[in-house]
DNA sequence: ACCCAGGTGGCCC
DNA sequence: GGGCCACATGGG
């Protein structure tokens, strides 16, 4: 058995080789990352760039906009991209606690080390684990590595017989769980920001089109690499 | 008419 | 800690 070290570049280099670099996050600006990171929660991406196309027409793209925005009109603007009414209130509270906090100072914040940073992100409501990761990612090039649905679904197949990335619960049961996922890929990666980003994207672009519902992974960029059927 | 999408938080036991 | 549930639009 290979090691994990060797595996987890196994499966990167499969998957570049596939997909190429694929230049995430999706967005022009540092503010504009950050709202998507946001609005993209349970949310598909197609979506959020409607949403995003709104706050732009409206001269809302940037923080500090979003900061000053009535919370109403943010929720109109953004309405196809789901749980408008949350998502609304969160920006609002997000952009309005840094720049009253912080004057909006994003580039001290982000010079921060990685886990102060994201203690403060994971303690505002509304930001999980995977959208500080993401932000802290993709807005603040800083070492994390992001976990999603298709993180979990992807790796779960491919070493099944392994699960190196799942918990026992107290009652011996494996069970996913994102900070053993995450734990996972910074031991056994390098620690390299442009890594990361470039590996949760193909993990992204590999799970829009592959190992959803399909039972196994023919033509597969990952066969040969692939476990099998979950 | 379903089912899913680049999650999160609240409530119950 | 684990199991449900609400949150909501748009595309297949």
């Amino acid at each position: 058995m290979i090691s994990d070290k060797k595996f987890l570049m196994q499966v990167y280099d499969a998957l570049f080789k596939r997909y190429g670099p694929r230049h995430w996050w999706p967005g022009d600006t540092r503010d504009e990352i950050l709202i998507g990171a946001i609005l993209t929660q349970n949310t598909a991406w197609t979506n959020v760039e409607k949403a995003i196309a709104n706050l732009k027409g409206a001269g809302l793209l940037t923080a500090k906009a979003v900061a000053g925005a009535d919370v109403g009109t943010l929720a109109r603007l953004i309405r196809p991209a789901g749980y408008f009414n949350q998502k609304a209130v969160r920006l609002k509270e997000f952009f309005g606690h840094f720049e009253a906090q912080r004057n909006g100072d994003f580039d001290a914040f982000f010079s921060q080390p990685l886990d102060v940073a994201r203690a403060r992100l994971l303690a505002l409501c509304g930001i999980g684990p995977e959208t500080a990761d993401s932000m802290l990612l993709y807005a603040g090039n800083l070492p994390t590595f992001v976990i999603d649905a298709y993180t979990f679904r992807i790796f779960k197949r491919l070493r099944l017989d392994k699960r190196a990335y799942q918990r026992r619960t107290p009652k011996g049961l494996w069970k996913d769980d994102y900070e053993t996922f995450r734990q996972y890929f910074l031991k056994n990666l390098p620690e390299d920001v442009r890594l990361y980003n470039e590996y949760h994207a193909l993990l992204v672009e590999h799970g829009k089109t592959h190992c959803r519902s399909k039972p196994a992974c023919e033509g597969c960029a990952l066969a040969g690499i692939c476990g099998g059927p979950l």
